[in-house]
DNA sequence: ATAAAAAGAGCATTATATGGCACTATTGTG
DNA sequence: CACAATAGTGCCATATAATGCTCTTTTTAT
């Protein structure tokens, strides 16, 4: 599983800057730990309901949007 | 399963938009028709592949942002 | 350099998402 | 109205996400 690559990203930056370790994380959102590390590492397939119980908890939420278009590729 | 109207409301207005009924997009995007039709009407918890495929055939991309914050409430 | 904290991984179990099929309901067009 | 197309649902088998436990690896602080 991957090709999550921004969303993790934008996910642990956000829990860094906030210094929220990934149990507290887990705790706050009632998202087992093994789920987070397993998302956070790469590997693992959330479903929109965990993501959005990480995100909330963050100060995120998960939207979907109009592509951006880059023109050459 | 319940919560994620937002998302769901993107995603129908889409593919109206660009007359696509569900058995097209479930054929673009690889997604099974029944999950499709699941997750449109409200019911399901789509994992974010199953999320992402959809999203992309309809030249939409899940994201995750910044809570708009509102002050009251 | 070492100890402590945090992150990642193997293994097993349970919960649930996926997806096919057949059927029903709703919507739209003549 | 009436028929066709599209959308929603029950049932069910299979795949896989969620989670806990234990252990290893990596990072951070002293």
């Amino acid at each position: 599983m991957l090709h999550f690559e921004g969303l993790i990203r934008i996910i642990k930056e956000r829990r860094e800057v906030l210094q929220v370790t990934q149990e507290t994380l887990a705790e706050l959102s009632g998202v087992g730990l093994r789920t987070l590390k397993q998302f956070e590492s790469g590997k693992g397939n959330p479903t929109l309901l965990t993501l959005q119980k990480i995100a909330d908890v963050l100060g995120l939420e998960v939207g979907i949007n109009l592509k951006k278009v880059s023109l050459n590729k």
